[in-house]
DNA sequence: ATAAAGCTTGGAGTTGTATCCAAGGTCAAA
DNA sequence: TTTGACCTTGGATACAACTCCAAGCTTTAT
């Protein structure tokens, strides 16, 4: 059984995101100690690197709730729904990805245009861009 | 002239919104009808297009400040620093995209390795490798 | 003349993911 | 034994960019 702050520690967060996370449902460590410290089991750590990893791989708390409920109770769902559910980032994700992906275009052409320049702004290409298109 | 509203509904956002960029010195109308109302100039207008434009490519509100300052008074900025500016956001999308895509990979990667059948998620391969990498 | 639509202000609420703080209890080391 | 590190709780704060609300005034349409 670790404290908080040791399992905080190993794994490069807060003892506070810890907290955070019981409050909103992720990991309710399992004991506490007589004066009422929060101890973690070995499954808590195991639970807490799930999420760590699910996180680390683009999913929002929200969606960690789903898969750690998920995950609990595998014999309920079948590899499509969590497929489903990893499809679906990625298609996410893919949107967001494209939207960049024009801003950083539109940028990258608005960049190109301009001289850059010791060149007084007054007549910087970009700005007349910006300011009548 | 026109009043907050019509402006708001010219350019498709609301006078919330309007108000909003007010108090956060991106747009303060010049005039004022003898009741008190907002009221919009050409100009004004003009500036809101820019503010619109530039969050259209991807700047933030404190970035379309700092553009609007340069705009103010172009002659006192040379091509270079706007360029800067323009640069520094594609830098800072680019790292973004670069994460997005390594997020979207990975996810990619774990639903390949999916059957994504009717199967009981028990030997889900996802949730294996989110348990223990 | 009256009702609906629009305007004003100051301030609160939203979303997501934490992070920080204060007041107080506990524990280990020097 | 005292200091300092650690723990507890509830609640405040942060960021971005809005969005909404209430109470009250003005303008417009019928």
């Amino acid at each position: 059984m670790q404290r908080i702050g040791e399992l905080a520690g190993a794994c490069g967060i807060k003892p506070d995101t810890l907290r955070f996370y019981e409050k909103n449902g992720l990991l309710n460590p399992v004991n506490r100690s007589p004066k009422g410290y929060r101890l973690y089991s070995e499954e808590d750590a195991q639970q807490l690197r799930f999420i760590l990893r699910a996180k680390a791989m683009g999913f929002s708390l929200s969606d960690i709730r789903e898969l750690l409920n998920i995950e609990a109770s595998r014999s309920d769902w079948v590899c499509a729904d969590v497929k489903g559910m990893v499809e679906a980032k990625v298609d996410e994700l893919q949107t967001k990805i494209d939207e960049m992906i024009r801003l950083r275009d539109s940028l990258q052409t608005l960049a190109d245009a301009c001289c850059g320049g010791a060149e007084s702004a007054i007549h910087c290409s970009i700005l007349d861009t910006l300011e009548t298109k």
